[in-house]
DNA sequence: GGGGCAATCCTGTAAAAAGGGGATTTTTGG
DNA sequence: CCAAAAATCCCCTTTTTACAGGATTGCCCC
């Protein structure tokens, strides 16, 4: 059987050298070279098609998850594997539905990487048992809701210190209309008042 | 010259891999091992004292800072190296403020490595470029104002979405006393209301 | 083409916070 | 011991939010 060919691209140049030290022993894959952001990445591809590509999440400029579905559409053939330090439902979401066959922690050991490239060439999807968890867990106690661009934008103001006289103002609307958009957060988000909404709102990385 | 003896302390088994063999080809260090957590790190150090330690930042169950702490208390001697993906100006001060030697981000090269190495060795302090230029672009902005330890515990429940009257009953104090420190607190964080001060706060880490 | 959702607007009351004044007692540090 | 800082308390006015109801438009997807 012909080894599968790997790309990756983090931009850690320590966690390429693991990547790297680990997959040379195993004969079943084949490391054809490294990126570290997008664009080196897709400059990478004109040349060169590899069968799969591991893919940090948190790259310089553009994310992994943009340059996951640009990679997906371009090369719709080739398995994307996740890689990142978080188990962030929202990131793994995105990655899923960007096209990535997988999601992989980087505690992850030699087995549990090969068993996610196997796994991902057949077709498969593999997360890290902990990444399963988080996005099980997740529909439990429901993290971070899910909030309109409006309100995002109303949020964003409340939370820079302006009244909703002021948002209103700017947003070229009613000073009600605010009013219900700031509802509408303090109910989605369970808080009672703007203090703990913004908190809230901020711990979840939101703001 | 001996070689530098070297622990590392991380729970990315991928990062300890790349650290190892981007290190293996170096004859100045010497890896005695590696743990994955503060326990496991503590346990190491019972039996061999390494000369300097290479110390993720996130860990599980305790944390990077807490465990540098522990080291640098038990085991004045062992030079540290902060090791993470962050360049939060907290997390390096904290650091450093815990008896690190440096900081070092995770997509240093071995000439980086090895230079932070030879500079903690020699009772300096090493902080990658990016991490260094994170630290003093904080100065320049008047970061965290001083609180005292009232206006600490009345900010906290104010995030928590608790009301003047709630907290006055908590604490045991009049309203407006906790109204004055309210007060206290806008003005300390130049924050013009409520929102605005709570976003401060948290993305200041203070809550 | 109808259901759902987002975005917009409305009325009204009660509660809370912001703003601007002080004043008094503890602590705490030099 | 004394001064400065912190913590406590008070009054008053205006502005802003919180809470409780609705109602209307437009848009997207099935």
């Amino acid at each position: 059987m012909k080894p599968v060919r790997i790309l990756i691209v983090d931009d850690h140049y320590i966690v390429v050298e693991g990547i790297r030290s680990l997959l040379q022993r195993v004969s079943a894959v084949e490391i054809l070279g490294s990126a570290s952001d997008a664009e080196s990445c897709m400059r990478f591809l004109d040349r060169r098609i590899p069968d799969l590509i591991l893919l940090d999440i948190s790259l310089p400029h553009t994310s992994g998850i943009d340059l996951c579905k640009a990679i997906h559409e371009k090369y719709p053939r080739i398995r994307i594997l996740g890689l990142s330090t978080f188990k962030e439902q929202s990131f793994v979401r995105n990655m899923l539905d960007n096209g990535a066959s997988g999601y992989v922690l980087k505690n992850a050991g030699i087995d549990e990487l090969m068993i996610a490239i196997q796994t991902a060439m057949k077709g498969g999807k593999y997360l890290s048992d902990e990444v399963a968890a988080a996005l099980t867990d997740q529909q439990i106690d429901p993290a971070a809701p899910v909030i309109t661009r409006r309100e995002k934008e109303v949020l964003n103001l409340i939370a820079e210190g302006y009244t909703n006289n002021e948002i209103a103002g700017r947003l070229f609307v009613s000073v009600t209309t605010v009013d219900s958009h700031r509802k509408n957060l303090l109910t989605k988000f369970g808080a009672g008042n703007t203090a703990a909404l913004v908190k809230l709102a901020v711990k979840m990385q939101i703001i």
